[in-house]
DNA sequence: TTTTTTTGGTTGTATATACAACCCAGTTTA
DNA sequence: TAAACTGGGTTGTATATACAACCAAAAAAA
């Protein structure tokens, strides 16, 4: 079992720990490159990848010629982390719950056949479910799958574990793109999120992918007004062009 | 000038020139670390950072034991393309326009006081600037600038060329990182976007760092029902949790 | 034929070393 | 006093080397 870790690995963790037990706070320096090579005994270049990585994280920042400092926190892209709705609701103290709406096999809706790579009249599993906190709904999740790639999906108990959750171990999540807007509730989001007259929702529209097969396309619907959720993401592609 | 480009970004530049030649297509195989200290006179090390950072880019994957491959293309972060909304408006064949609403120095809401790393009193450029679409108003752009960063601010004229487009000349774009609301209107944008009662405001916040010294702080404003604005993006990155 | 072993090539990790580029503070010099 | 220089510490780049982990195809064995 427990694999070996990477020595820099150890370092990187060594690191964080000091972090996260507040010994190194924000834009403060953490060790240097030859002062992790005493403190761990790993070579300088074994240190220097472990600091290198936590920066290209955003962890640390990096001062030719001043040292290495802590870079202040950051959420990290909890955009991602809207999916795991469990979990973040429980980590504030709240119950969560959910409430199956549609669970099925159907032919692909035809803006999706191109995503999908299928032909008209192709099957698709489709599955509308409901996020509760404290009872109170806050997210609904329509999702289609694709069948090769997740063949049991209709056969999973999805009330102890969230779709997603059961795909990500069935389909190790490789890539994902996203789509967001704030659109006009339709009739079934307005009586489902218990919205008010006019109120939009913000609809996070995601695709994943497993390596190179499209493993599902889903859109995540929250009440925008009442709980103002925030996505945040760093790029740092191309931007010689902006 | 011309400053002297390190070796492992010959390398980069290598490879990258190879896939735009098609000389290396998706999925196959690019010279090996081996062949490329060979073929580039560099030490395996150099020529593995070289691969390693393009990995790390999206633009290759490697197989342990078989070799390192092109990536597929996937779509380049338009919610980027946003900014240049001048150019998108004429893309589609609308005329652009914009207002100038304000363009002054005053000294930084201390909300902001941390990211630009100032103390209370000090002073940042911020202007305020209604984009239109054949008359339209489809955006508000509110930007607080760092005057070290960008002196010249306050003098341009902004008529012609947008402050985006102005600072990505002076202050090359590094890195973004962006957040994403639906909002309430305040009565401001109800009037100059001319919405709707109730009717919602995308909103996305963007930070921009020229290397490490932050540039600007940008709030851009849609009318959400009206356009539906989208953004797309990419994540690429601890996606193993999902 | 089928299975197993070997072998060569590739990426992954790790070390030791050297020098360049840079920052800052202390020292020297004008 | 003020400017210029110097030295020590830090990060940045680059090389040479070694071995581990892994893969695929060839070779050998059953």
């Amino acid at each position: 079992m427990a694999q070996e870790e990477p020595r820099y690995q150890l370092v990187k963790d060594f690191i964080l720990n000091g972090i996260n037990a507040k010994q190194w706070k924000e834009h403060k320096r953490v060790p240097s490159e030859n002062e992790l090579v005493e403190m761990c005994k790993v070579s300088r270049m074994t240190a220097r990848r472990a600091l290198d990585e936590l920066t290209e994280e955003g962890v640390l920042y990096r001062v030719q010629g001043r040292g290495t400092f802590v870079a202040p926190k950051k959420l990290h892209s909890p955009l991602l982390e809207i999916r795991n709705i469990a979990e973040e609701i429980q980590n504030r103290g709240s119950s969560y719950s959910n409430e199956l709406i549609l669970l099925q096999k159907e032919s692909c809706p035809v803006h999706l056949l191109k995503h999908f790579s299928l032909n008209e009249g192709d099957e698709v599993y489709h599955s509308i479910m409901v996020h509760k906190e404290d009872g109170k709904p806050i997210q609904i999740e329509q999702r289609y799958v694709n069948p090769t790639a997740v063949p049991e999906y209709l056969k999973q108990d999805y009330k102890s574990i969230t779709p997603n959750v059961y795909l990500s171990k069935v389909a190790p999540l490789t890539e994902a793109e996203h789509e967001i807007q704030a659109k006009e509730a339709d009739p079934f989001m307005k009586v489902t999120l218990k919205l008010q007259e006019l109120e939009p929702v913000l609809c996070i529209d995601r695709i994943t992918w497993s390596d190179t097969t499209l493993v599902s396309y889903c859109q995540l619907y929250h009440p925008a007004s009442r709980f103002s959720l925030t996505g945040r993401f760093k790029t740092k592609h191309q931007l010689t062009e902006l």
